[in-house]
DNA sequence: GAGAAACCTGAGCGAACGCTCCAGAATCTG
DNA sequence: CAGATTCTGGAGCGTTCGCTCAGGTTTCTC
């Protein structure tokens, strides 16, 4: 069931993981309103009526897309132990792909007014809760300064001005 | 030129402004993407053709009323003078109406592809930094905390979180 | 009143949208 | 090799989109 040695699964699979990146990258340049059955049809270079056969809708193809890069971000945060590591995982965010954040934040936005997508929005934010425990467990009545500052420093990366790393420590 | 006696315009000006609250009141509930012409108009009560007769094109329109709401904001921070005005005018925006404060970020979001916005950009940004220097004098080190928490706390409020004031003081 | 100026609108065009359908190509199974 | 399964993609339906335009109404000026 993992691993499918059938050709005609694994070309599909291929094909399937092809829309999701190419909806990742016309979210994060144009978002997530430029997404139509067409143009990602033509950044993944398959037709147009290939991207309804992998997913039953545009939508869905929106809500999976967002649902893989919000995986992303919960998991590297649960990789964080430390102060250190956590100032190294903004910084990495705030330098790297930029695209790829703003489509988070394009989810995060979706998800206020959908119902559906709430429970993406308290993976993100159980998440951050769960870190700020694991950094601060002598210091509670920090945390949500803590959780607050991430939050903020996220938003300014996304809107163009990089953290200074020597900032985050002073908590 | 301030005052206009002549009729025509008045009524004029009158039906602009219920375009642009339309507008804000659609992009808040629904987001920016559900902003078309016939939507506006059966929201403002207008038929469809006016929206085209007071801006010269949807586009045109959603950028005003972005702006207008950025006023708004920029206006609110340039007033806070001490932390305790600061944490009232947090709470109130965590408090009131969430769909103006998400019409804010639909514009942060749409800001950072286009750069014609970039300048309502760099007035919230200015903003803040201002209201920063006039609440920490003598702290500059202390100010880009500030920053962030303000933007992370505006965020979660965006998100559904209510912000506790009680946290905002240990700044 | 008459005429000019400003304001307003219904009809409709071309384009793009999401989505359905179905015939054919590719691939695996017996 | 035959048959079942899976994938592929072009045609096109009905809808909605932004926008244009020609003509009509309201308001001001004289």
């Amino acid at each position: 069931m993992p691993e499918h040695a059938d050709g005609r699964r694994r070309k599909g699979e291929r094909r399937r993981r092809a829309l999701l990146d190419a909806t990742l990258r016309l979210v994060g340049e144009h978002g997530a309103a430029a997404l139509t059955q067409r143009s990602v049809a033509a950044e993944a270079g398959v037709p147009p009526s290939a991207v309804l056969y992998y997913f039953s809708s545009v939508d869905e193809l929106l809500v999976a897309a967002l649902t893989t890069v919000n995986d992303r971000y919960v998991d590297r945060l649960a990789g964080v132990g430390t102060v250190a590591e956590l100032v190294d995982v903004l910084d990495e965010w705030s330098r790297s792909d930029r695209s790829l954040t703003v489509a988070e934040y394009e989810l995060l936005l979706l998800a206020v007014r959908r119902p559906d997508l709430a429970p993406q929005l308290r993976r993100w934010d159980d998440a951050l809760e769960a870190t700020a425990r694991r950094l601060l467990p002598a210091a509670p009545e920090r945390r949500p300064l803590l959780v607050a500052c991430v939050n903020g420093l996220c938003l300014a990366a996304v809107l163009g001005s990089p953290a200074d790393p020597a900032v985050l420590r002073r908590i």
